[in-house]
DNA sequence: TTAGACTTGTCAATTTTCGACAAATTTAAT
DNA sequence: ATTAAATTTGTCGAAAATTGACAAGTCTAA
């Protein structure tokens, strides 16, 4: 089963039995906000994901994936998107990179 | 083929032969920003919804998924998402929607 | 060339998000 | 039970993003 991004955070942590202090210091952040972003209380910040890749040696493209999905997860969740409407959305997101395509080339 | 949410403005706009100006005075903004919106160069604010279904007679439930729709279009344009990840993404969805449930029951 | 429709740039105001600190609460060991 | 460490929660101001408004611009059609 899938998790959040901030779940995913608490197993590395625990993986290499790390404290919420050890962590979030490696970070560069609070213990008090780490807390917060494992418990799905508050996001977290795109920027430090180079730092997150490299304390867990992860590879960072497939980091952000796991990271971009969650979000659109959350958005989705939040919105009570169905899977019908996620379809028409899929849709709409093709026509985007159309209109950007022949953007481009004009 | 799928339109943007700003495109679906301009064309119920143009049914009624409504110029930015006045449509803009119906929904309590400024032409000029009614204008970005049609061109996507600024979001429709989410509150302004009932007016706008009122204005052109439509749906409510119907315009928000046009809505709620759109905006995921944009989220999965903007993060490169594919449609392999926006698969992974409905998971994580539903994984949320369980997380909810077994909260709820507690 | 003038009027009306639309677009673009900018900025202050509002709203939202984020980091930090303090104060709880929980957990584990003695 | 008592203590210490780990975690959680509440709140605050700062930073960032969004929005509304105004001014000035372009474009089009008489």
């Amino acid at each position: 089963m899938k998790t959040t991004f901030g779940e995913y955070i608490r197993l590395l942590r625990h993986n290499k039995e790390l404290t919420l202090t050890q962590l979030a210091a490696k970070l560069n952040l609070d213990s008090a906000n780490l807390s917060k972003i494992e418990n799905g209380k508050r996001d977290f910040d795109e920027k430090r994901l180079p730092k997150l890749a490299k304390i867990f040696k992860l590879n960072l493209i497939e980091l952000r994936n796991e990271y971009v999905t969650d979000q659109l997860a959350k958005h989705i969740y939040e919105t009570n998107c169905t899977k019908q409407l996620l379809q028409v959305a899929e849709e709409k997101a093709a026509y985007r990179r159309k209109l950007n395509k022949s953007f481009q080339t004009k």
